[in-house]
RNA sequence: GGGGCCGUAGCUCAAUUGGUUUAGAGCGCCGCCCUGUCACGGCGGAGGUUGCGGGUUCGAGUCCCGUCGGCCUCGCCA
């Protein structure tokens, strides 16, 4: 029989003691059915919980008739009173565990197929089937869970900022092409045949054009766009916090941002984070942590032992040494304990996982108490090390009986970083290292801003090609300029990188400057880049900002190590959807219309 | 772009060195029974082109080649 399912009185979640006696009309899905022949019970479940629904063939037949049809995932609604469970039928399990709703009536909206999996939090079912049902995925209470802590969390940045007086402000998907960076991805155009836009893997310079144009508080929640191979923590298109601010200084815009972040912590998490964050240059990560995204929650601080190793016979070591290399080593509080198999035989042994990243080994001593005090090494490569040496190593690292020092020599120092930053993180986490519930954020600051590739001979922007110099690094720009500081600046949360910002360049000839730096000619500057030079010349206010990952924070903020359940609708690591199968073929004359011809035939 | 692992019932998995008939199990599903369950229970039942294509072999889920898809990883991600 119809029921008035406009006529909702709550939601599931919200039946409880407070409404016994109340007659209620519910909405939802059939979570699970149990049918005794008499008695029917039918869990309903709608986006706020589930609550039991009872079905009494003596006082309503017509109603239990129609409760004996229903299977998993119809959809029905209910009307009926609310009324106490006796005090032995009492649910813990259940928040609505308390109460159930005698039904009088139900109105079966409509069937369903049998899930392909159950609409259950705890599941074990492949990711891509659960992307081609994703509409059911979703109904999972853990996700909704998720996608409403996504709501909450952007609504509390624009309710943050807004307060603060920035303005949103909407910039184009249709765009340039910008071939510094990641990959593009291309929209041809059909009025400009054999031209294309390219959707923007970042607003940065409409929101640099804001500045100039005088909104000197801007800040958008904004999709971009990257076709570089993903990861599970990185999809082809994601969601930014997109911030800009004119006249602003470094620490004006960490204010700001550590000002959001505290609050989305406080109200979703109920954590307390206490501003200002610590801050750390970035040699100082690179050299004891290996990384420019540090995780603070362990110690295992990376020393640098060169001195020491250049005076061992270790070939390995003086070899890396004389070309220019380094040795470094973090100590291992009670390492002597890691069986011999899980540091350089097993399968997944922490020298088969460094070997993986380009390492030649894992050169290791054990430390044990020496037979006249002083600690002494044992096995690896402790053979190396005489009196002498070992007591200097011991005095570096700080290394007690029990402990175990693991190396990394390499001819390049950035390798070295790279397998002990690699290493750090493997034993932290095996040997449970990581406290739960740390909160560590940080800033990361004094980037350089350049760097050099060999394999095509030029500088490269650290950050991106239009972060200012620090003021007192300018002069290096033309003496030395892998010297120069760039005024960016990265948020780092245990270990993952959470945001990132900068001063930029608010002068024509020092853009230009760096842009020469780059290699690019004055006519390549102005394909390119044409448009920033000609605002640069129109009165350009110094301005700085920062952008933020949503998804990788909404990842966090869950506790999640997977970004795919912060978003509704991800696509695999190939960046297809199995929901909507897309990418897919497009007619010919659509092809036609655009100008296109395929080199080969489109796969499927 | 490179490397690795994987693909068997609706789902998650098993199937000895390539060899036993009809490729099994749990859950789910279907039917009947059951008036207080909430992991309901009892009895019965259906359900498979072992991703796809080729090859080796007397014989292939198992071995080889290709292909499609998924995941992990290196590169990449200013």
């Amino acid at each position: 029989m119809p029921l008035p399912y406009n006529q909702r009185t709550c939601y599931c979640g919200e039946v409880g003691l407070d409404r016994v006696g109340q007659t209620v009309l519910l909405c939802g899905w059939v979570h699970i059915r149990r049918d005794h022949g008499g008695m029917v019970f039918i869990d309903l479940r709608d986006r706020s919980g589930i609550v039991q629904l009872k079905f009494n063939p003596e006082t309503d037949p017509t109603a239990h008739e129609v409760a004996g049809r229903l299977r998993t995932e119809y959809c029905i609604a209910v009307r009926g009173q609310v009324a106490p469970r006796p005090a032995d039928m009492v649910n813990p399990n259940l928040a609505t565990g308390k109460v159930e709703v005698n039904v009088h009536e139900i109105d079966l909206l409509s069937t369903s197929e049998t899930p392909r999996f159950p609409v259950d939090d705890d599941i074990n079912v492949k990711d891509e089937l659960r992307l081609e049902y994703r509409f059911l995925d979703l109904r999972r209470p853990v996700m909704q869970k998720a996608l409403i802590t996504r709501h909450r969390a952007v609504k509390i940045i624009r309710d943050y900022f807004d307060k603060l007086g920035f303005v949103e402000i909407e910039t184009p998907f249709l765009t340039k092409s910008t071939p510094e960076g990641a990959r593009d991805f291309l929209v041809p155009s059909r009025k400009h045949l054999g031209t294309f836009y390219a959707l923007p893997q970042s607003p940065q310079l409409f929101k640099q054009l804001l500045m100039m144009s005088g909104f000197d508080k801007y800040m958008q929640i904004v999709r971009c766009f990257r076709d570089e191979d993903s990861r599970k923590d990185r999809q082809p298109e994601f969601t930014q916090l997109d911030v800009e601010m004119s006249f602003v200084q470094i620490d004006d815009v960490i204010r700001v941002a550590e000002g959001y972040l505290v609050r989305v912590w406080k109200e979703i998490l109920g954590v307390d984070l206490t501003p200002p964050f610590p801050r750390m240059p970035y040699q100082q990560a690179m050299l004891e942590y290996g990384v420019d995204r540090p995780d603070t929650r362990y110690d295992l601080r990376i020393k640098d032992v060169s001195d020491i190793a250049r005076r061992t016979e270790f070939k390995v070591f003086t070899g890396v040494l004389d070309a220019g290399g380094a040795v470094r080593c973090i100590r291992v509080p009670g390492g002597a304990a890691i069986p011999q198999s899980e540091i350089e035989k097993a399968d997944d042994s922490l020298q088969n996982i460094l070997r993986g990243i380009g390492a030649g080994g894992l050169p290791y001593v054990k430390v044990e108490a020496g037979p006249s005090g002083p600690p002494a090494f044992k096995t690896g490569v402790a053979k190396f090390f005489n009196p002498e040496r070992t007591a200097e190593l011991v005095a570096a690292t700080g290394a007690q009986p029990g402990d175990a020092i693991f190396f990394a020599a390499d001819k390049s120092a950035d390798n070295v970083c790279k397998f002990l930053a690699r290493l750090r993180e493997e034993v932290a986490r095996r040997r449970g290292f990581i406290p739960a519930g740390m909160w560590n954020f940080l800033w990361v600051i004094d980037f350089p801003l350049l760097e050099y590739r060999a394999e095509d001979a030029r500088y490269y922007a650290v950050h991106h090609p239009f972060t200012a110099p620090l003021d007192e690094d300018l002069p290096l720009l033309d003496t030395d300029p892998l010297k120069a500081r760039a005024k960016a600046y990265d948020v780092v949360v245990n270990g993952t990188e959470l945001a990132g910002g900068s001063i930029r360049i608010h002068r024509g000839d020092v853009q230009q400057r760096v842009f020469k730096l780059l290699g690019m000619s004055p006519e390549e500057q102005q394909l390119k880049f044409g448009f920033l030079l000609k605002a640069l010349q129109y009165g350009p206010p110094p301005h700085g900002g920062f952008a933020m990952g949503v998804d990788r924070m909404v990842m966090l903020l869950q506790g999640l190590d997977n970004l795919l359940d912060t978003f509704s609708f991800p696509k695999t690591q190939e960046f297809f959807c199995p929901l909507t199968e897309a990418p897919s073929p497009v007619a010919q004359a659509q092809l036609d219309e655009l100008g296109l011809k395929l080199a080969a035939p489109a796969k499927k």
